[in-house]
RNA sequence: GCGCCUGUAGCUCAACCGGACAGAGCAUCGGCCUUCUAAGCCGAGGGUUGCAGGUUCGAGUCCUGCCAGGCGCGCCA
C-alpha cells in the first residue's frame, strides 16, 4: 500500500494538476512537526499562484473535498496546511503484514538493479599503526557496503592497502640496521611501526638516512630479490595483524591488492595521458592542469615527479582504470578523509582523458570521494595515537564491569549470563558503543575522541539500541511465537498513541534506508533506529503486553515482533549485533 | 595569500536538500522498579542558531561581507 500515492491521486483533481504530477505531489507530503497535527500534511503555499487563491483557502477547500476512505480517516485545514489523518487499523495491518511476511526483505529496494559498486575503504598503511582514526573509514565503508547491497547493488569491497612507497625504504633501512627476528615474530605490526618511527626520527637529524631509504625503495621498485622478499614478508605479517581486527569487527574484503599490485600499470596510463596531449611538462614534472574543469584555483594533478618517479595520483588513475575494466562499475567510491583535493584532481584528470580519447562511457564521472570528519584528541599523553585494539579491549572490559554491577544491584531483573556468554555480550556491547558513536553524527562533522563519551552506555548510544532489542527479546522468551495471521482482526485493537507512532515509524524504514544510501550517510539510519527505540521504550513503560487478554496480547506481540525485526535488521546494517539478552 | 569544511542549550550533536512554536543525549534538579531487563521511562530549567545585510509568503537552511576555529595548498602517500 503506497499511502502517499493514494492521497496524491485523490488530491490531484482538486488542485487542477495533470495526473503525471501525482508522483511529485506524493513527494510533497510531509510529516507534521507534532502528532497532534495529524499523520501527513500538505503545505499549500506552492499552489497559491496557479490557483490564484491564498494557501489558507486552498487548504480549506482540499479538506472539504477529501472524503474518508480505506486509507484516509479525515482531513482538516490548519492555516495554509492540509493535515491528514490516516485510517489506523488499515495502515497498521498493512505495515505489520509487510514486515512479518518476510522480515529480511522489508526495507529492501532495487535501486541498483545489480550494478556493481567498487567500494574502497579502510586502506591502512603497512608498517603504520592501525589506530582509532582508521575505524571511521572501516566502519563507514562497511556500513555503506551493506546499505548498497540492501538497495540492490553488487558491492566489490576493496582494501587498497598502502603497501608501496618510500615508507618501506625507511622500514627496510631500519631492519637492516637494527632488525630483531624475535621481536618481529612476537608482534609484527608494533615492531614494524617502531622500526619506521626510529628510522624516520633519525632521518630528521641526518638527511643521509632519508637518501638511503629512497635508494632502498628504488631497489625495491627495480625488483631486487632480497629487498622484495623482505617487503613481501613485512606486508604479509602486517596484513595478518589487520585481519585480526577485521575479524573482530566482522568486516571482510574481496581484494587486498594495494598500490604495489597496480604498479605495473602505472607507466602505460601515464603514456596515454601524454599521447592524448592531456599531460604537460611543468617544472620538470608531468602534470595535468585541472583548474579549468574543476572551476576553481587548484594545483594540477601530478603524474610524475621531476626525478621520473610516478606519484600516487598516477597510481590512483591506473587503479581506477583497472577497476572499470574488471567490474564495469556504476560507481567507484573512495571512503577517505581529508583528501578532497587529491580525488578532485584525479577524477578531473581522468575526465580530461575521457574527453581527449573519446570514451564511449565516461566512467570518470562515476568516481566519488566519500569524505568524513577528522578524529581529534585521540592521542595519549605521550602523543601517540590510540590503537584500535586497545580501544576495543577497553570497551569490552568496561561493558563487562557495567553489566556485572547492574546485575548485582538488581539480581532478578537480569537473565543469568556466565562465562562465555558474558564474554560474548561484553564484546558485543563494547563494540556497539564504539561503532554507534562513530555514526551518531553526520560523517562530515569532526569527532572528539574522549573515553567517557565513546564508552558511554546510556542515552543515545549503541548499547541503548541493543538494550531495547533485548527487552523485546525478554518478552518473546516467555511466550514464544509471533502472531502473524489474522492481522485485519487484531490490528484494530492497537488503538493507543504509542502503538500508532510505532507503526508510523516502521512505515518509514525503507525511505530512511534509501536516503541513507543515496546520501552515503549511515547517520540517517542510526538516527532512525534511535527514534524507533525511543518509541519502543515509551510504549514499554506505559503498556503491558503479556496478560492483556488473548486478542490484545497477540496484537501487541505482532507489533513488537515487527519492531524487533526492523531493529535487528537495522543494527546488522550498522555492524552492531542485536542481542536477545544482555 | 588561495581553496575546502565547520560555527545551533554549559558539553556532544539533530532539524528529512526553504516550511508550523529550533529538537535529542550528556550534565544539573525532581518523580517512577510486589508488572514482560531501571543500560529504561516521565517532568523541570537551559537558545537573539557567530555577527551584519540581502533574496520571499516564510531562512538554522540559499546569496554577499565580516569574525572565529579545523584541514589542505605540484615533486609525502
Amino acid at each position: 500500500m503506497d499511502i502517499e500515492l493514494h492521497i496524491a491521486r485523490r488530491l490531484c483533481p482538486a488542485l487542477e494538476l495533470p495526473p503525471d504530477q501525482t508522483g511529485t505531489l506524493a513527494g510533497a507530503l510531509v510529516r507534521p512537526p507534532t502528532p497532534a497535527h495529524g499523520d501527513l500534511a500538505l503545505p499549500c503555499f506552492g499552489f497559491a499562484r496557479s490557483l490564484r487563491r491564498s494557501p489558507q483557502q486552498i487548504a480549506a477547500s482540499l479538506a472539504g473535498k477529501l472524503e474518508p476512505d480505506e486509507v484516509i480517516a479525515g482531513a482538516e485545514a490548519a492555516g495554509p496546511y492540509l493535515n491528514i489523518r490516516l485510517n489506523r487499523p488499515a495502515v497498521t495491518a498493512s505495515v505489520l503484514g509487510d514486515v512479518l511476511a518476510d522480515p529480511g526483505a522489508y526495507g529492501r529496494r532495487d535501486l541498483g538493479r545489480g550494478g556493481v559498486v567498487v567500494l574502497d575503504f579502510s586502506a591502512p598503511n603497512i608498517a603504520k599503526p592501525f589506530h582509532f582514526g582508521h575505524l571511521r573509514s572501516t566502519n563507514l565503508g562497511a556500513i555503506l557496503g551493506r546499505l548498497l547491497e540492501h538497495m540492490g547493488y553488487r558491492v566489490f569491497r576493496k582494501n587498497y592497502l598502502g603497501d608501496w612507497g618510500t615508507q618501506f625504504g625507511f622500514v627496510i633501512y631500519a631492519w637492516q640496521r637494527w632488525g630483531d627476528e624475535w621481536a618481529l615474530e612476537k608482534g609484527a605490526i608494533d615492531y614494524l611501526v617502531s622500526l619506521y618511527i626510529r628510522a624516520y626520527q633519525e632521518s630528521e637529524g641526518d638527511p643521509g638516512v632519508r637518501e638511503q631509504a629512497r635508494e632502498l625503495f628504488r631497489r625495491l621498485e627495480q625488483g631486487d630479490p632480497d629487498i622484495r622478499a623482505l617487503w613481501a614478508r613485512f606486508r604479509e605479517l602486517s596484513l595478518a595483524g589487520f585481519m585480526d581486527t577485521y575479524r573482530r569487527l566482522g568486516v571482510s574484503f574481496d581484494s587486498y591488492d594495494g598500490e604495489a599490485a597496480i604498479n605495473p600499470q602505472v607507466r602505460p596510463i601515464i603514456e596515454r595521458f601524454q599521447r592524448a596531449g592531456v599531460a604537460v611538462q611543468s617544472e620538470g614534472a608531468l602534470v595535468v592542469e585541472v583548474s579549468d574543469v574543476i572551476g576553481r584555483e587548484i594545483a594540477p594533478c601530478m603524474l610524475q615527479k621531476s626525478d621520473g618517479a610516478s606519484t600516487y595520483a598516477a597510481r590512483d588513475c591506473a587503479e581506477a582504470l583497472d577497476r572499470f575494466e574488471r567490474h564495469g562499475f556504476v560507481a567507484n567510491i573512495y571512503v577517505a578523509s581529508r583528501q578532497e583535493d587529491h580525488f578532485a584532481q584525479v577524477f578531473a584528470a581522468l575526465g580530461k582523458l575521457a574527453e581527449a580519447e573519446g570514451w564511449r562511457e565516461n566512467w570518470a564521472q562515476r568516481c566519488e570521494n566519500i569524505s568524513f570528519g577528522f578524529v581529534r584528541g585521540m592521542s595519549t599523553r605521550k602523543g601517540e595515537a590510540v590503537w584500535l585494539s586497545d580501544v576495543l579491549d577497553e570497551a569490552r572490559d568496561r561493558a563487562r564491569r557495567v553489566r556485572t554491577q547492574k546485575a548485582a544491584q538488581n539480581p532478578q531483573g537480569f537473565p543469568e549470563l556466565l562465562g562465555a556468554d558474558l564474554d560474548e555480550v561484553s564484546e558485543a556491547v563494547g563494540q556497539a558503543a564504539l561503532l554507534y558513536f562513530d555514526v551518531s553524527s553526520r560523517r562530515m562533522s569532526d569527532i572528539s575522541f574522549d573515553w567517557n563519551t565513546v564508552l558511554q552506555f546510556e542515552g543515545n548510544t549503541g548499547p541503548y539500541l541493543q538494550y531495547t532489542h533485548a527487552r523485546i527479546g525478554g518478552i518473546f522468551r516467555k511466550t514464544g511465537q509471533v502472531a502473524s495471521g489474522d492481522l485485519a482482526e487484531i490490528a484494530p485493537l492497537l488503538e493507543n498513541e504509542e502503538e500508532w507512532q510505532l507503526v508510523l515509524h516502521l512505515r518509514a524504514y525503507a525511505d530512511t534506508l534509501e536516503r541513507a544510501c543515496v546520501h552515503r550517510e549511515p547517520f540517517e539510519l542510526a538516527n532512525y533506529l534511535y527514534a524507533l527505540c525511543s518509541l519502543v521504550n515509551t510504549f514499554y513503560n506505559r503498556h503491558k503486553v503479556l496478560g492483556t487478554g488473548p486478542g490484545l496480547e497477540r496484537a501487541r506481540l505482532a507489533l513488537l515482533g515487527a519492531t524487533q525485526a526492523v531493529l535487528a535488521g537495522g543494527l546488522r546494517l550498522l555492524g552492531i549485533r542485536p542481542l536477545d539478552r544482555m
